[in-house]
DNA sequence: CTCGACGTTGACGTTCACGTCAAGACGCTG
DNA sequence: CAGCGTCTTGACGTGAACGTCAACGTCGAG
């Protein structure tokens, strides 16, 4: 009870893309609706929506290179496969799980470094900008009190 | 002197692109070199270059959505005619003109503002699991050095 | 059971950001 | 000024990420 199953038209509703776009994804093997009606029919569970809504997320963070994404998902699925299995492991998997896992995040978080570095940078020359923008705009305010006051100055 | 002037197929060399790339730039307005010899060659200056490179730095970190870049590049050109007309510009221009390059840059600050606050979100996500896997790295390697010395514990 | 809405696969169309090729003009070296 | 490499425009090709259309099969209300 609970998981929700609907149809291709739905889902694609839910996700907020077309039904296209459902199967594409499905052919790229980035999403995989669990099963099929008897006559053939994708049945979508909620939880393949919350997947499409991932992907429209990375594709916001990371571009729109499906490839990418599709690595970036491959690598949190076997986060979540190795979260299993570590739970119901024993000792000495654990080890090997959790260096795999560790080795995968790493990766991950170096590729998100190197983008998070560039767009500070970008982002600081406009910081640099705007306070230089309100500076002059203090001075030129002030400036144009004092010559109301006094007269003119510079020539 | 000093304003090196060059041919499309060295600028593009220069630029780590294929000359095709220049061409496509400049149809798309981002581009424009300087002159054309008599005969109709693109002369391009080093100016142009680094334009190049501004654009593939932009496409790096907002996408390779040229049109987007485009815009980008427009309120950066913008700004660009804005301090001249600033530093040369009489008084009573200089509010009008700050007062419009605060707002471009402040469109390009929010701009920006969100790519950041969406990769924050992820890289957030990154750390929270890389601090998970330390601890339970660390867990790992104390309980086994105490089962070691005591016996077996946790069914 | 029928019928209309929806789903299936397959294939071709489209936009973007270039790649590639053709036919000719240009430009520098010898 | 002859020749070879480079540049010009124009046009068609390409891979990615879908859109769209055709010719079917499926599903559920009546």
């Amino acid at each position: 009870m609970g998981d929700e199953v609907m149809t291709i038209g739905t889902a694609a509703q839910a996700a907020g893309v077309t039904t296209r776009t459902l199967r594409y994804y499905e052919q790229l093997g980035l999403l995989d609706p669990a099963e099929r009606s008897p006559g053939g029919s994708r049945r979508y569970r909620l939880a393949d929506v919350a997947r499409v809504g991932r992907i429209r997320q990375l594709q916001d963070i990371l571009g729109q290179d499906l490839a990418q994404i599709a690595t970036v998902l491959a690598a949190e699925d076997r986060l979540e496969v190795l979260r299993a299995a570590y739970v119901s492991g024993d000792r000495r998997d654990q080890r090997r799980v959790l260096q795999e896992a560790i080795l995968i995040n790493d990766r991950l978080r170096a590729q998100v470094a190197q983008r998070r570095a560039a767009l500070e940078v970008f982002a600081a020359e406009l910081e640099t900008k705007a306070t230089r923008y309100r500076a002059e705009a203090t001075r030129l305010a002030g400036d144009t009190a004092a010559t109301a006051k006094r007269s003119t100055r510079r020539a």
